[in-house]
This record gives C-alpha cells, structure tokens and sequence, in this order.
DNA sequence: ATGAATCGTAACTAATTAAGTTACATGAAG
DNA sequence: CTTCATGTAACTTAATTAGTTACGATTCAT
C-alpha cells in the first residue's frame, strides 16, 4: 500500500466487502486486494470498525462484515473513521506572539474550517453503493465486450 | 519550518514583504521569521517567482520583492505556486485490471476534480490584502490596549 | 578591477512519518 | 484442546521532507 492511499485501499476493501455480503472475509483476504499484509489490514480500518461501518470476530470463520448496507455507508463517515485530515496543511504556531503569524492562522483556519464543511458535505453524499454500482457497470462492460469480441 | 506548513510559512513570509513595500528583504531575513534557514526559503517560494509573484534579485542590495500589489495575489495563485497538491489522498493505481480499484479511482478522482475546483475557488477569493488588513487590526488591537492598560 | 553581498542549485545529512514485519496474547469454533 | 482468527505492541524498513554545506553566478560599491 502506498502512502496516501490508505482512503483509496479501505475503499477497495469495502467494495469487496460489499460484493460478498454476509461473507466473513478474513485480514489477510482483504490484504491481497491491497497488496499489503493483515496486519496493516486490521490497523487501517480499525477505526471503521469503532464507528459501526464494519464489524470484526475472532476465532475459527471470523474476520470481517460490512456493519450496515453499503446503502448507509458514506465515504465522509468512511474518511473521518480512517482519522485523516480532509485537507493537509498544518497551521499550529511555531512562533507564539507573532501578530503576522497569528493573522495568517486565522484566516487559513477559517478556510480550512468551511472548506472541510463543504468537503465532508460532497463526500456524505456518496455512498459506497455508489462505489459497487460503478463497480458493476465496468463489470458488465467487460463481460458485454468479452463476448462482443 | 514543520511539516505541511509551507503554506502557512510563505504567508508569513509574504505579509512581512507586503508590510515593507519596495524595500527588498533577503532570504536570510525572511528564513528568521519562519524560523528556518535561507536555502530552504529559496526553495520554498522559488515556485513563487516562476509565477510572478515575487521576484528575487541578486548581488549586494537585493533580495526579494513581491511582483504585484497584494491585493492582485490570491491564496489559490499562492497555493498553485507552491505546487502542493489541495488535498492529501493519491489515487495511483495499484493494482491495473482490477475492476474494484478502477471503480474506487474512478469516483474519487470525480469527487477530487470537483473538489479542488471548490477549494481553488474559495482561495482565489483571498488575498494577500486581506491577511494584511487582518494583521493590521491586530497589530492596531495592541497598540490601544497596551496605550489602555 | 576587486571584494562583499546575495541568489541558484546540487549534494549530502538528519529528522519524521508511515508502512511493513514479528511476536504473542485473546477469543471463538469445532 | 487444537486451530483459526483478530488485537496490539514493538520493532524494522522505506520514503519524504527539512536542514545544511558548498560553491558558482551575479550585482553593486569603491
């Protein structure tokens, strides 16, 4: 898995998920998607979990299952339970006191604040039902054009 | 200079310009009010002049200056300049062929398209007259209280 | 001309972060 | 009670970015 990727690669996971419904799929099923090891797995979308987006159990048939239909599952909820900021610049002060420093924070804090609105309103209307219908399109596509040709 | 505060960092730089009109501060200056040193701040804000937004002159008594009024300078011109990506999630194929990854890219790079044209747009409505004019308040704010008290 | 000041840039080092890995405890199913 | 899973801590590795050193090129003052 790449860095930066980590929304991108739980998405796939999900979709997967989503395309087998009521199937307990293991860390290490979901980290051949990824190309990534279990481990990694587990510590991405243990968050997800927390939030009730999927849930996970041990021992002999564990792993994991979408917590609702994919229907009731948005990527800004996806995004916000995997904890990565929405945009990436920092604004902490490095130099307390200083009015230039401290004019420049507020206006990019008021920025980002409305910006991370109107970011997080886009995504809560995607769903991942949205991500398994496009999935499927491509799919019959392929199938369509495969025996097309 | 931390992490992910270039953008934060070169406002800082920029007000302190704009707050000295036609007075051109070396890389040295500008490298102690960000707290860094004067390699890093060429480097920083080389993208800046490519742009026209400062410009940089060599030999004794030169410097940098800003290449327009600060009102004629937007965050979003800052931004693009500094060549940083708005937001932070690749969407770099990782696996090619696969359907469930072509699906999730292709949603995200829609949701990214569509997104950054937001942000750009909210940028470009801020300018460097403005981070001044918040600094001056502030700047004013003191004077009277430490006058007041 | 010469010297001092300044940027431009390449090359290297250090610090930070994120991913990958190993190891093992915990819990569930047969 | 063995096997298959997750949970998680600790460590290692890889990638990225900031910081630093060094030096060439350019400009101005004398």
């Amino acid at each position: 898995m790449k860095r930066n990727s980590r929304l991108s690669a739980t998405l796939h996971i999900l979709v997967h998920m989503a395309e087998k419904p009521g199937q307990a799929l293991t860390s290490e099923q979901l980290a051949t998607f990824i190309h990534t090891n279990p481990v990694v797995v587990r510590r991405t979308i243990a968050g997800l979990r927390d939030a009730g987006i999927v849930t996970s159990s041990r021992g002999h048939g564990g792993g994991w299952l979408l917590g609702r239909t994919p229907e009731n599952i948005s990527l800004a909820e996806i995004s916000a339970a995997l904890g990565e900021p929405l945009l990436p610049f920092s604004t902490e002060p490095e130099s307390p006191g200083c009015l230039v420093e401290q004019a420049v924070i507020a206006v990019l804090d008021d920025f980002r604040i409305a910006a991370e609105k109107l970011l997080a309103d886009k995504l809560s209307r995607i769903t991942l039902a949205d991500l398994t219908a496009d999935f499927r399109r491509r799919y019959d596509l392929i199938g369509v054009s495969t025996h097309a040709v």
